[in-house]
DNA sequence: ATCGTAACCGAAAACGTTTCGGATCGCAAG
DNA sequence: CTTGCGATCCGAAACGTTTTCGGTTACGAT
């Protein structure tokens, strides 16, 4: 049925060694053999096989894609990311599984037993949370992993993210230089990285704009539109003198709008808002959403390209920032 | 380094055979050895290597998950059908590989090879085109696939597809029942296959309710915002007295919101607008979209499980239309 | 004629499984 | 005492590659 490299050399009147160094580009074939080999390999439409090889080659050249919670609207996020991820890695000739924790076997079998299994050479992880038990497992195993949006570091552990900070500090000028004085800020619950990351952006940048604020004007919402449009009234009615708001992703600043359009605020003439994360929904509500900028697509890519460096040249890992951007719209 | 089925074996003073049988629930071996092969697998924390599996078992329990063209903001439609195929294959023990047709190799090597290679037992195909050239070959190969979104029917071809004809319908009668004379059509562009059915839908439907309408209110646009925009404007120009259109897209018909905030027309007072699609943006537009939901996550997990059915019970594919849901918002 | 040396090629081991066809043993049936 | 048989177990082949090591030429130099 299917045509093996033993069905070449017969024939190409050879061996399956000769048929195997003339397909590799091995040097110790005669030129004619050689394209005699390569002809008969098409004409019979030959297809190496790649689990056998990986078999003897002891290299699988696949690598995992690990998505912590795939259903929670990951959309906005994690699709760019996962095509970014998948292109460069293809780019470099690997294969990528996909691997979700939330299966069935996640208490069965540990992280790093199911790549083992699977022969996986590395893993990308992404949408993972500090509290996740594969946090752990992740950075102390030995098998070669980039994290995407979790400082996460150790010998055979990279990551890359965006720089939170610097993001943060870019919509605060923003505020600061549109005249705003009293700013508020809507974190993400404390338990992912990057509600952590902006919250230290958004001290020391209020702190470096010379900006007054009271540690009640920060709360934390879930990263839903209802988390952040309640979250809103809570932060108006403690502090009615607020005029402007920056959320830590654009579904609560979203939520944040809706709640100002039920009140009658205005935006941004009574309230600027700033969201986080550029998702395409922030063009279309109105007013616009001014937010900040991920650039999701190179995080992916980049994962994929620090993962093969890791890989074949056998590179430390390292932490990567990558450099967010303001989009300033209607609603700032 | 890595634990192989021969450290098993010598640990526990049996024979590889013995071990594999032990382990895969095999009736030829006495019960306290099993015991004692389990015991010893688990302390040496055994993993058997998929790949020598896949080997011998000539059968890779990997399945592909094809996408034509992974970047063209496929977010909305793509995402939820990729969690829904990953969850139900994950369900049945299957992994599942990315695969893309525009990586640099899909000039190089055909579809059915890339599959080979990779003893990938099956394909699910999502976001291809019929003008694709690797249509042909999906059609035409004797490797299990199914389709998503394309009526592909052929002996090892099956498909899943939301049942757009319905879908339609369930539009044109909202717009006929809420008193509309003249209604539009945006259709996307001819060559996605769902552009037909969903013509066919709307010509039949205006015929079931008895509406009259010309050729030439049927437009054709790219399925993007900015050309449901320009087809809408070209409509109004050529069709005044429209008072309603039905868009075979939620992007398009955004669009046409747009064009009609623009020109000061009201919605819906002045005009009707219902797109396809239901994507999370339609709740947010101003005013926010009536329009024809698809269930993607079980047009995804639907086809992966009628995949396996293929594939275990050798099943003969079929084509499987899902319902389609109305939701009316404010649009329409 | 002998030797050395490239250049070319092949046999066989290895990768980690599954499985087929025995082999061994104890014991009941003849 | 043989025979047969069920219950357990094992050896070895097979899956499709890559690669090490060695063998066979041919040929120019000695």
């Amino acid at each position: 049925m299917t045509v093996t490299i033993r069905d070449v050399a017969r024939a190409a009147g050879v061996s399956i060694t000769t048929v195997s160094r003339a397909l590799n580009g091995g040097d110790d074939v005669g030129e004619e053999t050689r394209q005699r080999v390569l002809e008969v390999a098409k004409k019979l439409n030959y297809r190496p096989s790649h689990v056998a090889r990986s078999l003897v080659l002891q290299k699988s050249r696949n690598i995992g894609l690990l998505v912590s919670d795939f259903n929670r609207g990951g959309h906005h996020f994690m699709y760019d990311v996962l095509v970014g991820v998948h292109d460069k890695l293809a780019e470099y000739g690997y294969d990528v599984t996909l691997v979700s924790t939330n299966t069935a076997r996640q208490q069965l079998i540990s992280y790093v037993d199911f790549c083992r299994e699977r022969s996986l050479e590395g893993v990308v992880v992404m949408g993972i949370r500090l509290d996740d038990p594969y946090v752990e497992e992740v950075v102390e195993s030995t098998l070669p992993s980039v994290v995407i949006d979790l400082p996460l570091l150790s010998r055979h552990c990279g990551y890359v993210m965006t720089d939170n900070v610097n993001g943060v500090r870019y919509a605060i000028r923003h505020l600061v230089n549109t005249g705003r004085q009293h700013i508020g800020f809507i974190n993400g619950y404390s338990h992912a990285a990057v509600s952590i990351e902006r919250l230290r952006g958004f001290e020391a940048a209020m702190r470096a704009y010379g900006m007054a604020y009271s540690r009640d004007s920060i709360l934390h919402a879930d990263f839903t539109i209802e988390g952040g449009a309640k979250a809103l009234a809570d932060l108006l009615s403690r502090h009615p003198e607020t005029d402007a708001v920056f959320f830590a992703s654009d579904l609560m600043a979203i939520g944040g709008i809706q709640h100002c359009k039920a009140c009658g605020i205005r935006i941004p003439d009574d309230l600027a808002i700033i969201g986080f994360d550029n998702i395409e929904l922030g063009r279309f509500v109105t007013p616009s959403l001014t937010t900040v900028a991920q650039p999701r697509y190179e995080m992916g890519s980049d994962a994929a390209e620090m993962l093969v460096r890791m890989l074949q040249e056998d590179e430390q890992p390292s932490g990567t920032l990558l450099p967010p951007e303001l989009i300033v719209r209607e609603s700032a």
